[in-house]
RNA sequence: GGGGAGAUUCCAGAGCGGCCAAAUGGGACGGACUGUAAAUCCGUUGUUGUAAUGACUUCGAAGGUUCGAAUCCUUCUCUCCCCA
């Protein structure tokens, strides 16, 4: 069995540990735990490196727990934010929650004897905690001075914090708490931005029961730029295929940037130390990329999602004219799930009168959001339609794939597939 | 409760009666170069277009003063700071 903070080590993913821990965890296998907060519908990427640390953990043999935040998410982290955030309201903390759920039963392993991951809500233990109980057993063990010098604090004393978002560490402390002691859980892990709020936890572990609990951080991932991690035109990346098609989850990989490769192979994929060692040396980075693109989408999504991501990908930026109406139109909308696709109507072809207008208003302001920047765009060579640069002149006499598809292209990477039909 | 500062285009942040669709920086987007990379360079970044020192809508909200307002006045809403 291998060692789960060597293994850490190796990968770049430890950050920050408790003195002890590594004793702890060497010395029987040990429940850990990560939250995750329901913010959104679905994970994304950068959760997907904390849930890393999961996997990781139950491969080495020890216990993971999920804790999805039905309690804390009603509060707010205010770690890593500069300004009070609006309250989700209940219906949708409740969606959030479910659907967040069934994405980590994705990662882990539920049904391995006696190491089975197990998935906890906190809500399930805050729901029965009045406010004067809370101040009682939570409040009383902590001051406001040991609070305040957190971090995540410290940096909104200057703009304002509410109590409220003030208050979350003692959730988060509370927690990891009533894990401690319901369900021996001894340690919990985070990105590098919950120290903090690990700690209140250990702290309290400490002061109330005397006990031992330990904290582990993975560092934030971030672009060689410096960046934030997970980002892409204009959005995050999702787990979800419906808010991130495995086409653009693909294409997503695929476009990383070759200095973080290192980094982000040790993170994301369980492949070994030689296996990563060797593509570090491999000087075509792209068939690396196309190797973690591969791993990734089918761990995610699937392989037969995989190999439509790789068909289109390959249709779409290596394809002649010829391939495309060589393909059965069947397979062409199979494989183009992922890419955007528009549908107007003969009529509505026949009368259009410009490629300006094409390209805003009958396709449903969905390419271009408004005539002047389709103008604009067509000005500076950034559209071909069917792989030809179009320009402001072009007249509207296109031949159609399979007799009734464009293929409508805005920059180098960004296509719609167009059915007149 | 008293005193002060502020709200500007995606963000930060200038402008303080006409030359302001609004400096500058960042971001975003396009182009060139490449490898569907990075770096670099160039361009674009309210809508509309008879492309024009054009029209229209924008500078927290509503009114007002003026030939003319992001800029002045009144009221309102919100934010922050200091004192109690």
């Amino acid at each position: 069995m291998k060692n789960f903070v060597e293994e850490l080590k190796w990968r770049g993913m430890l950050h920050d540990m408790t003195p002890g821990t590594e004793a702890q965890l060497n010395k029987e296998m040990t429940a850990g735990y990560i939250g995750f907060d329901p913010t959104a519908s679905s994970l994304h990427i950068g959760n997907l490196a904390t849930i890393m640390l999961l996997v990781h953990l139950q491969r080495t043999g020890h216990k993971p727990f999920a804790l999805v935040g039905g309690a804390t998410g009603m509060i707010g982290d205010p770690s890593g934010k500069s300004e009070e955030r609006k309250f989700l309201d209940e219906e949708v903390l409740k969606h959030n929650q479910t659907c967040i759920k069934k994405q980590l039963e994705k990662f882990l392993d539920f049904d391995s004897g006696a190491n089975s991951a197990e998935m906890v809500n906190n809500y399930d233990w805050f729901k029965e905690i009045g406010f004067l109980q809370f101040l009682r057993e939570v409040g009383k063990h902590l001051t406001i001075n040991y609070m305040i010098s957190k971090d995540s604090v410290q940096k909104r004393l200057e703009t304002g914090i509410s109590f409220t978002e003030f208050s979350y560490q003692l959730l988060q402390g509370y927690d990891f708490y009533w894990l401690y002691k319901n369900k021996n859980i001894k340690l919990q892990m985070g990105g590098s931005d919950q120290w903090g709020n690990i700690t209140t936890g250990t702290e309290l572990i400490r002061r109330k029961e005397s006990g031992e609990a330990f904290a582990l951080t993975t560092p934030l991932l971030t672009r060689s730029d410096g960046q934030k991690f997970g980002k892409s035109e204009g959005g995050n990346v999702w787990l979800d295929a419906n808010m991130t098609s495995p086409y653009k989850f693909y294409q997503f990989w695929l476009n990383v940037a070759d200095d973080d490769l290192p980094k982000l192979l040790r993170v994301f994929t369980l492949w070994d130390r030689e296996t990563i060692e060797a593509f570090d040396k491999e000087a075509d980075k792209n068939k690396v990329k196309r190797e973690l693109a591969k791993d990734l989408t089918t761990r995610i999504h699937s392989e037969s999602d995989y190999q439509q991501a790789l068909k289109a990908s390959e249709l779409l930026f290596k394809g002649t004219l010829a391939d495309f109406n060589a393909t059965e139109e069947r397979i062409l909308n199979e494989i183009f799930e992922g890419v955007p696709q528009i549908e107007i109507s003969q009529s509505e072809y026949k009368n259009t009168s410009s490629i300006v207008d094409f390209l805003s208003v009958v396709t449903q302001n969905q390419i271009f959001t408004s005539k002047g920047e389709a103008r604009r765009m067509l000005k500076e060579g950034g559209v071909s339609i069917n792989k030809e640069k179009v320009s402001e002149a072009t007249s509207m006499q296109f031949e159609f794939l399979k007799g009734k598809y464009l293929l409508v292209q805005k920059g180098k990477k960004n296509y719609f597939w167009v059915k007149i039909g």
